[in-house]
DNA sequence: TCGGCATCGTGATTCGTTTCACAAGCGAAC
DNA sequence: GTTCGCTTGTGAAACGAATCACGATGCCGA
């Protein structure tokens, strides 16, 4: 499946569950005009799944979502931790929504002999030092990485040796990682920045 | 400019400023390697700026990054608000990043008055009321929106009827905007989604 | 001063993605 | 049962971006 679509199919799926459960049937133009891309975009995307719309009505709504769950991996649950309980790492530790689509936070870790032992959203920040142990008996195999950038190499390092076999990091530092590992960068300051260029550059 | 050039500014910029004052000039092979690139695409990108490298040895770091810098629009700071100051925009309140990147944080508004006046990293959380006049006032064109999906568009509406021209939206909903207001989206759940694809289609 | 080497800048090429355009298929209405 | 309108699925065309390949060019050492 191409790259492009595997970035979209998120979407649609966020889109779908947003409609409500009103319509039980969707066509590739009403779904393109909601998730802003090329109708023809969408079903070439779709047929991807394999999913087959029906001509002259459209695609079931509840059966599409179950097969974009299915295409994404959503239909497991994905047992997630947070290395790095700073700012943001304590944020994303309290948020909800993950849950919701189809992740669930088991461990919270930090460096900080402080941080340890203290209560966030029900967990408890644990030590560094259990965080192998814990990754391989819960079969763990994603992460969330909120520690300084300077941290980042070493601990992503560390999660890798452990069996984490993806990695969401939020520090502006590129990970080295082999090719059978995922990673994906979240750069906020980037995204900043990219904005500034078109601002700047549409005044001009 | 090719978007996807300019998607790759910050990458370049964060690298050039990360090899540290050892190095006063570096070629486009050096660079393409620790930002993940091949060095034809550097090469390419780097000429949109219209940036003189040296045949035979290289580009000066330090022009490259003022280049860069001029380029993105960095040389002005850009001021910015955050609204929303729940889990997530307090993070970013409190994250002091921004200011070496080019962001000034100036104001953090949130629509619970319970809310209101509670200190965060320096700033006073405002009231909605504040918004519009204080974007006038201090020429705030760039906004950080951390609200709740639900209140998003509303609250996006407001920004630009206010002024601002760029927005950052971390909630998960798709902002209907003008064509001429810059807007991206960052979507935590959609990161881990597509983490999810390829992690349980690499094990097939 | 000159030759060789390293590296840039860039036309040509390849690749992946998006968009177009339309035949095929299905359902509804009469 | 037949017609009509709508929507899908998909080959073909257009587009944009990544990569290749190499000529042009500046530096340095002999
Ligand atoms: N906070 C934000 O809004 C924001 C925005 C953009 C990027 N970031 C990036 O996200 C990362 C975290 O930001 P933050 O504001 O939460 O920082 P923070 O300093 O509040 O938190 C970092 C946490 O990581 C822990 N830590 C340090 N070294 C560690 C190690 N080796 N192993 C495990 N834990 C370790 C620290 O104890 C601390 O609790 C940083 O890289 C930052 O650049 C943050
Ligand atoms: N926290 C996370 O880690 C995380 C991760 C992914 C996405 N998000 C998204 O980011 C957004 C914020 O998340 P959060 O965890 O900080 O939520 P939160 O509930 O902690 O914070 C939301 C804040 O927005 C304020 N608010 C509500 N309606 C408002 C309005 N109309 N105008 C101004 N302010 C208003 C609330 O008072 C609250 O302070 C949500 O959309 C969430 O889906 C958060």
């Amino acid at each position: 499946m191409p790259k492009a679509t595997v970035e979209r199919l998120p979407l649609y799926l966020q889109c779908l569950q947003a409609m409500g459960d009103v319509e039980s049937t969707v066509s590739s133009e009403e779904l393109a005009n909601t998730a802003g891309v090329n109708s023809a975009n969408v079903r070439k995307d779709l047929s991807y799944l394999g999913s087959h719309g029906v001509r002259g009505v459209g695609y079931n709504r509840l059966e599409l979502c179950t097969q974009l769950r299915r295409a994404l991996g959503l239909i497991e649950k994905w047992s997630v931790v947070i290395v790095g309980v700073g700012n943001l790492g304590s944020a994303l530790a309290k948020y909800r929504g993950f849950d919701a689509s189809g992740f669930n936070v088991v461990g919270l870790y930090d460096a900080d002999p402080a941080k340890l032992g203290h209560p966030v959203d029900g967990h408890y920040v644990k030590s560094m030092d259990d965080l192998e142990l814990d990754i391989k008996e819960h079969d763990v195999s994603m992460a969330i990485l909120t520690t300084p950038a300077a941290a980042a190499q070493s601990v992503a390092d560390l999660l890798i040796e452990a069996g984490i076999r993806s990695i969401l990091n939020f520090a502006p530092s590129l990970l080295k990682v082999p090719d059978e590992i995922n990673c994906r960068q979240v750069d906020l300051a980037t995204e900043l920045q990219i904005l500034s260029y078109y601002q700047a550059a549409g005044r001009a």
